[in-house]
DNA sequence: GTCTATAAACTGATAGAC
DNA sequence: GTCTATCAGTTTATAGAC
């Protein structure tokens, strides 16, 4: 097997997994089976699980931020900057991200969740040292997208701005992070399909209603 | 030491660190040391440590919803029940429950937040029997909330009322969550104190406001 | 680069003395 | 009700043969 190929199997099963159950629930014999590969190749190729966790992390952010920034640029050169433009770049950019291949549209919803599982786990769990390592690879891309935002909502004061920044945050990786489950419990209810595209429809012009000066 | 004396501690030592770290990262060995308690007190008065966090939620939660039934008892016999006064209720429900004795207003955000940073965990968290635990124990109240703010918004389609619910339930609890955080964030950015109320301040209309009827 | 074997530490839980 | 001692199982990580 070549070495690319182990290393890619164990991102693999690293991503469904923790997103799954979380990075303690996780045990690195869990991931190499679930690989098919040794237990032993987690050490030899990564060093430890700490630098797995920040891999798995790297594999899915980097393509993303890139991606995120070629959208701000291209944005930037149109006029017409506001509050449903920004956000549509990040969530396209999130969603461009995530095909690599011809993907089909059900696997983009659960690599989306995927990806939102493990942000939303960045922050709840104990893992200090993912956080700093997001913050210290990404954390550019991120504040040119709060400075935009931002400029937005000239009204709006500045305090109140970042606290409607982790409204928004909250709402979207807690939705996108259960959005299976929540889809079904709302199908239980209303016998209704795929409202996942309309939680996507939705989510957008909810954020932005967000952050427009309040007149409440 | 009495019993009830080392109930207590082992609750509340377990309260603080499951908040902290999680579930699965604290172990009963953590929770008796921290406690002053010898490590089999746990299995002796608990029987198991998943009872054990049931139990943690059982405390927290109990006082919550008796609170949170009286004042919507209290809010129906009035006539105006809009989205602003049910939310109102349940964030009041939720502050008058954290407090037993005369307690001060900065032990009252730690408590908030660590009832906000268990909530979420127990959705993010591998604790298929917490969830379980949860809404067979507590589901009454949870479905009346639900059913009187559905009430407020009879022109939103109901599909998309239960997303607006689910954004509203992440934008409190991420926010929540990490309140000490942000807070610190955003006072290094503008040397401002005490910026937690003005964010409990803004956030009942801002989630009053998404689930207004939409007209984006 | 992959394997087996094993080290060293930690986990939840329990039996039995006091 | 609390204690010590310990079990049986798991964890991450590594050394050394191939």
């Amino acid at each position: 097997m070549a070495q690319s190929e182990t290393v890619e199997r164990i991102l693999d099963a690293a991503s469904v997994l923790f997103a799954e159950r979380g990075y303690a629930e996780t045990s690195v014999r869990t991931i190499t089976t679930a690989a098919g590969v040794n237990l032993a190749a987690v050490n030899y190729h990564f060093g430890s699980k700490k630098i797995l966790i920040q891999a798995v992390f790297a594999r899915v952010l980097q393509p993303f931020c890139v991606e995120l920034e070629a959208k701000l640029d291209r944005l930037e050169l149109g006029e017409k900057v506001d509050a449903e433009s920004l956000l549509d770049c990040v969530f396209k950019a999130l969603l461009d991200s995530l095909i690599d291949k011809q993907q089909a549209e059900p696997e983009k919803v659960l690599r989306l969740q995927q990806f939102m599982r493990l942000l939303g786990m960045a922050y709840t769990q104990a893992q200090g040292h993912l956080r700093r390592f997001i913050v210290s690879e990404y954390g550019g891309v991120y504040g040119r997208f709060i400075q935009l935002l931002k400029s937005t909502a000239v009204a709006t004061k500045p305090i109140d701005f970042y606290w409607q920044l982790y409204f928004m945050l909250g709402a979207t990786v807690f939705t996108l992070s259960s959005i299976d489950s929540i889809q079904g419990i709302i199908e239980d209810n209303f016998a209704a399909a795929s409202s996942i595209d309309r939680a996507m429809d939705l989510l957008v012009p909810t954020l932005a209603k967000m952050v427009k000066p309040i007149d409440l």
